[in-house]
DNA sequence: CGGCGTAATGCAAGTCGTTTGCAAAACTGG
DNA sequence: CCAGTTTTGCAAACGACTTGCATTACGCCG
């Protein structure tokens, strides 16, 4: 019997707003409480993993030990700038070729992939 | 001044050796080990940031929250096994081509990427 | 409306891998 | 052989993530 859950559901509004690609629990966590509700950093976590399993939000991988989330919808690989951090996401199309390529090349059978470019934004270049 | 180190001639040796391209701290204190010397885990710690930080070692991110080296060498990208763990290796050239589309779609600069693909080997699947 | 059972939460403590501080040991050049 | 580094080991600190447990809050059923 689900049952309400602020915690997640702010979670959840905080995921889906905006444009970020790049919340940290902890961000999150900072976020929810900006956002006027009252919630322990175990709490978001919980609520996290869960809509992970859900589907709702998916794991990025920016390189830095953290994990790190982003709404799901529409996937794409991002870019980061190595000296203000700003992240700017790509068009998927980038690999839909080499995937097919790769698994001729090697024999595997692609199930997903992590991408991330790091650069200079065209503020900072 | 540089002076013999036996634990960083070790790392530097065992990372060399082989074709792994995922070794954890803890695999190269264990084969540092396993080839008889003894080595604190600290000490085989900051060897490896040394070898990173001389090139001769590069981090590479397989997307668990670990910190994971090969020996520097040609680039190239990889492909993990989700239901063995096998990692096989890349030729560079998938990417040659996104990079230059990357970049005049975002205005970013490049300087490097990291991709990671997961799937299923070819005994797997 | 008054229990019941389960889900959600907060708090505190635990884990795990990574880092550091510090003093002892090992070299090297002079 | 001495002075001045480097390297090591050991132990403790850290940061971020996880878990255990008791409490609270609902939703449902009678």
């Amino acid at each position: 019997m689900a049952r309400p859950s602020h915690v997640r559901d702010s979670v959840r509004h905080v995921l889906e707003e905006g444009e970020r690609h790049d919340w940290s629990i902890e961000d999150l966590h900072a976020a929810v409480i900006a956002g006027g509700r009252a919630a322990d950093f175990s709490s978001v976590f919980r609520a996290v993993m869960r809509l992970e399993g859900d589907g709702t939000i998916r794991r990025v991988n920016l390189g830095d030990g953290r994990l790190r989330f982003e709404a799901s919808g529409l996937h794409h690989d991002h870019i980061r700038c190595e000296s203000c951090g700003a992240v700017a996401s790509l068009p998927e199309c980038v690999l839909q070729r080499a995937e097919s390529r790769v698994e001729q090349g090697t024999g595997f059978a692609i199930t997903g992939h992590r991408l991330m470019f790091s650069g200079l934004c065209p503020n900072c270049r």
